[in-house]
DNA sequence: ATAATTAGAGTAAACGTTTACTAAGGGAAG
DNA sequence: CTTCCCTTAGTAAACGTTTACTCTAATTAT
């Protein structure tokens, strides 16, 4: 009756074996003691009773969950996809699981999945897009489950990070214009005191500017958020400010993509007439037309990467070492040399 | 010591109050069996040792996750984020956690991942887009885990599905291309055998000529699989044969994206010289110009959907009922009447 | 031949909860 | 004044593992 109902145990392989539930365990977690005839009459009794091992009472006992949390925030969706698969993908061959937050557009659940992700145990964090100035980072920091952050950083904490030196990328990209001939360069922004893709893009735009010679124009640069909406409305700004500029550097890929839509409908030929660059290389970048020019940040390897350094800092209990990724500039179809 | 290494459990609250386990747990469960004082007391502790419950310990207990575990394919990026919100949001409002199941792009992983989530012991499984004839649903019949299936059915078994009606979709589809005038409409599709996205669509598109007399021409259906490239090299293949039509109907929105650059590319005017309808409404539909006219399946919705009707059945031990959600043709800019 | 080691296995105590059962004390009902 | 019940609480047994100990018998070393 009871072996119907309920699935069986480690205690029932045992009994059907006949041997102890410490043999069975030990030949379920491949230690020594016991001989290869047991080994054998176990396994079969395992096959026979389709015995799967609840991992629930395995992680009580040796304090280990094999899992790792991961905090997102709700916006930018064709970003963090590839991250996530980067994330799973590494996680999963190292028999790590991976639980998902959704943060919210606004961070609002960020200590609401904390304190989820602190009670069911989770080995360790991958935390993305955190904003600064929020706090968030010392909380973080108080659970003292092993964290990684991706694509931002703690001012307060020492939390290993992995991201993209956007200064240098963003002085990359607006040289790549610069190199192209264009002088007169716009610059649509995101939030503007985002810690990773509003400031320091802008600081690398304005230096490239600097190191040229280029004089700085206020009135060219706009800061919006990140969306393809925020492209849009920016473009649409510097339209109905008659602004001139040859070139734009968008600080992500939907914001250039909002840009481009604008430059179509108002017949303003891209590349012809106009170049743009984003950033971030989603696949938005290769879907729209032109194919957009833009800078890569390895999103899938950064991934990868993330839950390399979260697993070892969770088996060696010291914290990694944080990693700056390399970008690069994929050349499409949006920028031309100004003639 | 060992309180400075070890968090705190239920056992040293206890004694921190001077009452016992069991009533700390009955405070904690919010059921009755104490005095307002004590249970002050106690809530005093919990703040002082900032204590946190075991969820693993609880779990092994009551034998129940509270955990739900999402089984996805790793292809077509844009069209699973907006589903796997509608999950997320509605499994964090029943205090549900999900935990993410990346299969692959061939489903490799399936087998992998169920033994894994029948390990942890989840509550219930949503799995996504399971191809038919590999036996799949057979093995997430014989887990007895509650799943529910989303825009998939099970030829065999009874599993409760979430999904569009994808004939009538496609009909309507065709519908408004015919309604527009157009009378040579091509029809570029995913992989032909796909139980939801292939040949429901297909026919669909069919019954729609049939219905209004319109001869199908075999050299004018064009089958790949569902990516940006595939759209691509589908309308190659149709620009190629020289085939004329005035008309194109997308089994998803990344063919239709596929197929609108490369028009451009060639010179054809969207929606002058041809008129382009998709499938999904991703969000490439909104940003692709012209924005992508296409027939909306509610994504989010059909994730929230998806763990309400998961979370009924777990918790009555029912099966739920399959549900058929509404499509939505939303009109943008790449369908014009035939002049 | 005896002592020391070892291989193969079992016993039972954890891990941190929940919960069925038990018990004491106080008030209401008879 | 007893009897009964309710409230407030405690005791201890699970849940399904892992693992430190213990034990026996066989093997090896002396």
């Amino acid at each position: 009756m009871k072996a119907i109902i309920n699935k069986p145990t480690i205690k029932d392989v045992a009994q059907k074996a006949g041997v102890s539930v410490a043999t069975v365990s030990r030949i379920l977690n491949g230690l020594e003691g016991y001989s290869e005839e047991t080994k054998e009459k176990v396994n079969k009794a395992i096959i026979e009773m389709n015995y799967q091992r609840n991992e629930i009472a395995r992680h009580l006992k040796i304090k280990r969950t094999h899992t790792i949390g991961v905090l997102l925030p709700t916006r930018g969706t064709s970003f963090y996809i590839e991250l996530l698969n980067g994330i799973q993908d590494v996680a999963h061959k190292n028999k790590y699981s991976v639980v998902n937050c959704n943060t919210g557009d606004q961070w609002q659940l960020t200590n609401d999945y904390l304190r989820v992700l602190a009670e069911r145990q989770v080995d360790g964090m991958i935390i993305c897009s955190l904003p600064a100035g929020l706090g968030y980072d010392k909380t973080i920091y108080d659970t003292s489950i092993p964290s990684v952050l991706v694509s931002t950083v703690s001012d307060h904490f020492q939390i290993p990070y992995i991201k993209v030196d956007d200064f240098r990328a963003s002085y990359a990209a607006t040289l790549h214009l610069i190199q192209n001939g264009h002088r007169q360069i716009a610059f649509l922004g995101g939030d503007k005191d985002d810690r990773i893709a509003g400031k320091p893009r802008l600081q690398g735009y304005l230096e490239a500017l600097r190191e040229y010679q280029i004089p700085v124009k206020e009135s060219l640069i706009k800061h919006t958020h990140f969306s393809f909406k925020d492209g849009v409305l920016g473009m649409k700004q510097l339209l109905n400010e008659k602004e001139t500029f040859t070139a734009i550097f968008a600080a992500c890929d939907d914001i250039a993509v909002g840009a481009l839509s604008v430059a179509y409908h108002e017949g303003i030929k891209v590349p012809d007439e106009l170049s743009i660059i984003g950033y971030d290389n989603t696949n938005a970048a290769e879907m729209c037309y032109p194919p957009l020019t833009t800078v890569a940040q390895p999103l899938y390897q950064m991934g990868e990467r993330a839950v390399e350094l979260l697993i070892q800092s969770i088996e060696t209990g010291k914290k990694g070492e944080s990693i700056i990724m390399p970008y690069e500039i994929i050349e499409r179809k949006t920028v031309k040399p100004l003639v």
